[in-house]
DNA sequence: TGTTTGACAGATT
DNA sequence: AAATCTGCCAAAC
């Protein structure tokens, strides 16, 4: 992989507003990777430090186990609730 | 050089 | 609805 598609990847999950949420997939495809899903992860886990990872769920709305705790914790700071670890469907990306 | 692994996703069973 | 399988890419072994 080259330096411009990490970048970019991590220009996307930075313009994510607050109280807003989206999906590694999706992530991955508005910075013109599709199907580097799995890349926007790795990225995230290693040089996601200081971006709003916690913005960014799976595909169908819920978090990844290890950080569940955190990433519920933050949205509800910024006004989105989770139920039952889950986000509710109208609000899904 | 070949396998395994991981903050994923979609299709199938 | 939940478990399983396949595709994906890069890094670590």
């Amino acid at each position: 992989m080259d330096e411009e598609s990490h970048e970019r990847i991590r220009a996307v999950v930075a313009s994510i507003p607050p109280g807003h949420t989206s999906t590694y997939g999706q992530v991955a495809a508005d910075a013109g990777l599709p199907g580097r899903a799995r890349l926007v992860g790795k990225i995230l886990s290693e040089d996601g430090h200081d971006l709003p990872w916690h913005r960014v769920l799976r595909a169908n709305g819920t978090a990844a186990p290890h950080i569940a705790q955190e990433q519920a914790a933050r949205l509800r700071e910024e006004g989105v609730f989770l139920v039952d670890g889950r986000l509710p469907r109208g609000q899904r990306p």
